[in-house]
DNA sequence: GATGAATGAGTGTTCATTCAT
DNA sequence: TATGAATGAACACTCATTCAT
């Protein structure tokens, strides 16, 4: 939101830092491989960051940022039953979006010192995916418990969510069958 | 299980170790301060686990262990509906034991180096949990889709687990509400 | 002596270089933190001074020639007693001038690297110093012990110096009243 | 104080501390070249003391110390004139004690971030040291103005003090000869 | 079983300085 | 004249681990 243009080089350390957190999370993570990565000195990274919270905090807000932008897109599609695109897009997501696995691990286990900051900016994201399925969700049907829907739709998602952290796509379908079947099955 | 009988000392360390560990998880941990609220020395620690690994896996164990009697003794339980007593459970669990906030966070975000001995025995306990719940819905109708049903409602665990894991007890009472009438919805 | 005319900018860097060494030292000191003070960037300050010693070094000959400049001030005014004037103006001079309070300092505790240089410049402003008191007195008395007395003379200088080095403008009045009271009766 | 006893590990890691501040101050100073004058590593300073200031604040403690030893010492012995005895050990007690000379330099310009402790020390030494002379001058006669001659006793120290500090022993007797002059006058 | 002392490797961070622009 | 980016060297400090006692 900030920085609409980065550098090249400021960019090239997001993106290696971007890896190396989600392999190794935050207290894992050490400057210095990053920079090996980028192929620059340590003290390089900090003609860019002011230290390593900083870059965290920006992968963070990056990751949040395209989370809006994943959900937003998903629930603009037509869709037959509400939410059922971005359960679908899921795990392709997954594959492909490397900040979204750094978010998912990131908003559950969040480093000691920077709970406060990210719970605020997970949060926020949260609310946006509650008022997107509200939304489908009173489009879709009158008659239906929003409310109670939308709860279930986060904890679905969460579920979904925790599968892709704790065994990757392997067995996802199985999960994302099992789940979305009972949605479905509460939509009627 | 390899250790039925701890030395008191030894157990101090496991407390001291299991509450750090919760807070700052492996990385961020620091034998240093595990050995200050025992109030030993850091030295001394070596004297009952060969290293840091080691004190961390027999948490891991601990908690799984305990995890597996804490599913067993729900599932033992005369209950209403399948799997009704554990999902009710959680959240006093979760507040009294610490054990269970530790094997939350390290199941689903372990240490790089670790994921792989943590993913082994986890995975056996979601078997055991499985099987709990496949027993129990087969005995509580004939025409129940098994399988399915039994997938679902992992998935239901997780997302309580996440909630906890994310946002403690204070909304729990709404995602289990939630979930479980999504859940109890399939068994109809 | 070098530069009669300095332009803005390194005037400006001057300025915060001399307030900044006067509280932290040149160990202490960080160009990082003087650029902020004049609102530039840290390579800019290359553009005014070759180096941090550079910088350094002009501040001392600054600082020495501000103090060659007020110690002619001070005896070229009609007295009382030789050297009275210097000693009355000392406290508001320490108020007032930055430079002064970076002279005594670092005069006293130089930076090991620059010892010789440093003490060089200073030893030709106490030589001064020196020449104005022993005139002084010559021309009050032809009895007096000139040597002896011009000797004391530095002495109370440096007891005056250090009392507002070490405890500021306080307690300056007790001391002053009490050095100068020692040297006017050696005066009779 | 606290340390009546110091390992000999410790002590050498203070001795050769003390030699290297006395050298390059605080903020001059590095761990890493201490270390090496003691032949350890520099993490094997941290076994010893919790970081720099501590070891800092040890070695102004212990001169602090050995600095009233002295003063205690000087003012004990029979004396001609009040305070003379001190005066003239201070040049050999410069050459020999290495703590004196760090308490000169750290007193009159101590690190930015400590100069609250250090001043809290050193001004209890100064009382004592004004208690001292004050008790002498008393003792040595009834008619004397001892509130004023303390306090030029303590100038003329202070005198001394920068001599030594700023030009060693080469020009002592000198300023020794012309500032006792002063106040031995000003005892009659 | 416990510890004081030590250590090699590593941490994040700051430093003064350079250089192309 | 100014600066963004980079860097080698150094910084204080922490780490898990070892070992003699």
């Amino acid at each position: 939101m900030s920085n609409l243009v980065r550098s090249a080089a400021k960019q090239r350390i997001c993106d290696a830092a971007l890896e190396h957190f989600v392999c190794y999370g935050y207290d894992g993570a050490s400057l210095q491989q990053i920079a090996e990565m980028v192929g620059i000195r340590k003290a390089s990274i900090y003609a860019h960051f002011t230290n390593k919270d900083a870059l965290f905090l920006t992968l963070v807000e990056d990751a949040i940022a395209a989370a809006n932008q994943f959900v937003d897109r998903c629930f603009a599609k037509q869709q037959n039953f509400p939410g059922q695109f971005y359960c679908d897009a899921l795990k392709q997501h997954y594959q492909q979006a490397l900040h979204f696995r750094f978010l998912l691990r990131t908003a559950y286990v969040p480093p000691q010192h920077l709970t406060q900051n990210i719970s605020t900016l997970y949060s926020k994201h949260l609310t946006r995916c509650e008022q997107h399925i509200s939304l489908a969700l009173s489009q879709h049907s009158a008659s239906l418990d929003v409310t109670y829907l939308s709860q279930a739709y986060l904890g679905v998602i969460d579920s979904l969510h925790i599968e892709l952290l704790y065994a990757g796509t392997a067995d996802f379908d199985k999960r994302l069958d099992a789940m979305w079947r009972l949605f479905a099955t509460a939509l009627h």
